[in-house]
DNA sequence: CGGGCGCCGTATGGATCCCGTAAGAACGGG
DNA sequence: CCCGTTCTTACGGGATCCATACGGCGCCCG
């Protein structure tokens, strides 16, 4: 996420860079009306923060030229109060208003509001297993078949252990974790329940029950998870490799 | 365009009623917590302005429903001019923050700023399930036999819940989800209400309410909308089939 | 080299919980 | 006071979960 921040003031600047930043924005700054809009034509910043009084350009003629060509929230940041000021930008493209001297913490909150709009596309933790897709956020599993999708119907306790595993791809699953975290700190010793939900989870998911490739089992020690399936044929003495 | 005013201060509703209907928008009120989800619900406005100071239910809590099936912008209106009370009203997902008392016209001029942006976005909500057709921008639920069209009547909290299952289709909504967001944070065990209110939409809704192909129920964890209504042969236990 | 043992996968049946449905009471607005 | 909505209660059916049993496989050990 990258905000261009306009400021003729150069301790304004130089505070908001570090406190910006800290939070995981990329910043980009002018110190002038004219130079903000080079940069911006230059970085193509996602969030514009834009001080009204600047010199060569008047903040307004900036967020003009700005929504000449960009729909991205615009912020302005003015040492104006009135109600005129905060009209004028408003009306000419602004999405929010905030007066000096303000609390960064309501800034942050405020760049947080205007960007939670643009950027929707928070990446989904969605796990591909051969022809079956399964979508953490959303709960749901479905089988692509020919083109045609169907949904794939599963129990709370075989999710809870379908989620320990997506959400460790690669890594271990202790049965001890496992066990635990899904039947209560009081379970220890196993009773079959793993067995019997991974079994099933195999049957819903991998392409070949029979050989699993991305719900394997370590023996004597848990389960693991393998997004990439593993080798696609296992009969196959892959024995000794550097 | 219309508005949803909620403050339990009927004068200031008086106030902003006439002159935002002189504005040319059409106005609904509501001064408890409760009363604006209801109202909200019922007439679903293209913008929000919520005061944090009422009965009921708090403002926080307001803006957390309506979050839960609506995009429209909220702008709160608040006594409190605290960093924090602003910062969490934000994050909760309002849009902007005014803090009484504040000028008419930087009101107005906000909400013109917040509605800009929403009339660029285009998403309309109608849903198709087998011959019933749900508007949901237009609140109305049709169903089409032999090119004759009917209206179907549902109750307010058989709107509340078919929102919240058609506004995320294909995902699932946690039981818990639906409880506290309709019925309040305090409920947390399932009396019957659900299965009560989903027999009920189904009865109105799908093609055989016997045989749910659009309302589907995720036996111990909640419900699902599905907009494709699933395969036409519901899926059988799986055993050992091709 | 062979047997014993432990671990894993699979199948089956019963106990329990959850879901769908219905009928009736309580509540509130017109 | 009537009517629509919401809530309570109860019951039958089905799904889920759990316990048990059996066969296969690899590993350790004799």
């Amino acid at each position: 996420m990258k905000i261009l921040i306009a400021d003729d003031d150069p301790q304004i600047l130089r505070a908001l860079r570090i406190t910006l930043t800290a939070q995981g924005y990329e910043i980009v700054t002018a110190t002038t009306g004219t130079q903000a809009i080079t940069r911006a034509v230059d970085h193509r910043p996602d969030v514009f923060m834009i001080d009204l009084g600047m010199p060569e350009l008047e903040g307004i003629d900036v967020i003009h030229a700005i929504r000449g060509w960009s729909e991205a929230p615009i912020l302005v940041v003015s040492g104006r109060s009135g109600a005129a000021d905060k009209v004028e930008a408003l009306d000419a493209g602004a999405d929010d208003y905030v007066t000096k001297p303000f609390s960064i913490e309501e800034l942050l909150a405020r760049i947080r509001a205007l960007t939670r709009r643009v950027a929707h596309e928070d990446s989904d933790p969605v796990v591909q297993l051969g022809d079956v897709t399964v979508d953490l956020s959303a709960h749901s599993v479905t089988r692509t078949r020919g083109g045609e999708t169907e949904h794939v119907r599963l129990t709370p306790t075989e999710w809870q252990m379908l989620e320990r595993l997506v959400r460790n791809p690669g890594k271990l699953v202790t049965r001890q974790t496992l066990l635990t975290e899904i039947w209560g700190s009081e379970h220890v010793s196993d009773t079959g329940y793993l067995r019997l939900y991974v079994a099933q989870l195999r049957r819903k998911l991998e392409p070949d029950p029979a050989v699993p490739r991305y719900l394997i089992t370590e023996a004597g020690m848990g389960y693991r998870f393998d997004p990439d399936g593993g080798p696609v044929e296992p009969a196959r003495e892959t024995a000794h490799e550097a």
